[in-house]
DNA sequence: TGCCGGTGTTAGCGGTCGCTAACACGGCAG
DNA sequence: CTGCCGTGTTAGCGACCGCTAACACCGGCA
């Protein structure tokens, strides 16, 4: 049953985003789906396969995303306004996931770092090219940069709890191309 | 001697950036500053106070640095300036800290953590009051949205080493506060 | 000189953690 | 009906971790 699987992935997700991959326990995540510890080992082979698993889908699930978004676009700058909504809306859909992807990649095992970390760069080239092509003359270094900040800006949602959905949405819609902008003009 | 403390807690914090409160032991940190394992406890009642000590300290840094440049400032709009080139200039200068700060808050003792989000509560608190000051017109809690978008957007330095110091600086700062612009038009 | 406080060492304790072993039980196929 | 596979249980092992105990060394001071 791979609902089962997904219902510990969620629940796993949600501990470790609140108190790190080593401050939770395979008991704890057991009881977070109502079966007790061990009973995990019939659906992931060991904790550090858990999490390599949580990572890779989700760096997959990015990139795949962020890539399609893009090239529907017709205009570098629609492509741009696609990927910070696509960003957006799933630091809003997936905080804990987004939490546990930037704080615990260094606790994956060698070969799922290596993995998660091809999948990152390649999310963050879609980025850097689209930048490049919405604002000619901006070397590669500054679009990586900036689509860093931008990263860092919209995953702020987790600590940004004091406005509805779709507020915050337009909000940090317009932040983070307002953010590209002024960079853009300097 | 104070200094042994200081170099104990800055390499503690590099360890806890790289892999988690949880993830360090005490071995780990005192074989970084070449003693071994339980020396720790001739200056650190315990690692749950040498966690507190780090992140209390920092808050209060970042508060009474804040404050200080924020109320030097002739307008509002010097003050959000100074603020966004404080945070820069902080997050650049300490991104370890920076990172253990926002990452392991929930690895506190109760006492610690209440403290720490008081003193944050207050930092951003600054930043609020000054985002009001400077537009006229956001309501408290898009200014506190803003902060925290602001605060991501800053902090992203950790995971931006593509460009030099001084380049990144200027770059942050214009990106923050061209975001901050964009938003105040909205 | 002799003591003493500050700082370091190693040995080891109690608890926790990831994981395995051994077993139980229900649903479905032959 | 029987046997098996998927999924759950509890008991417990071995390793690790935070921390304490007991002891050692050194520098300054009566």
């Amino acid at each position: 049953m791979t609902a089962r699987r997904d219902e510990i992935l969620a629940a796993a997700a949600e501990l470790f985003a609140r108190h790190g991959f080593h401050g939770v326990g395979i008991d704890d995540i057991g009881a977070a789906v109502g079966i007790s510890g061990p009973a995990l080992y019939r659906h992931f082979s060991s904790k550090d396969a858990l999490l390599g698993e949580m990572l890779t889908s989700i760096s997959k699930d990015l990139l795949e995303g962020g890539s399609a978004r893009a090239a529907a676009a017709e205009t570098p700058a629609e492509a741009l306004r696609e990927l910070v909504a696509f960003q957006t809306d799933f630091a809003l859909t997936h905080p804990a996931l987004i939490t546990v992807h930037e704080r615990d990649l260094g606790n994956l095992r060698d070969a799922d770092r290596h993995e998660v970390r091809t999948l990152q760069r390649r999310y963050v080239e879609v980025w850097v090219q689209t930048i490049q092509a919405a604002y000619a003359g901006v070397s590669e270094e500054r679009a990586r940069a900036c689509a860093h900040a931008v990263f860092g800006l919209i995953n702020s949602t987790p600590h940004n709890r004091y406005l509805d959905k779709p507020e915050l949405t337009r909000l940090l819609h317009d932040l983070a191309l307002g953010a590209l902008d002024a960079v853009a003009v300097a």
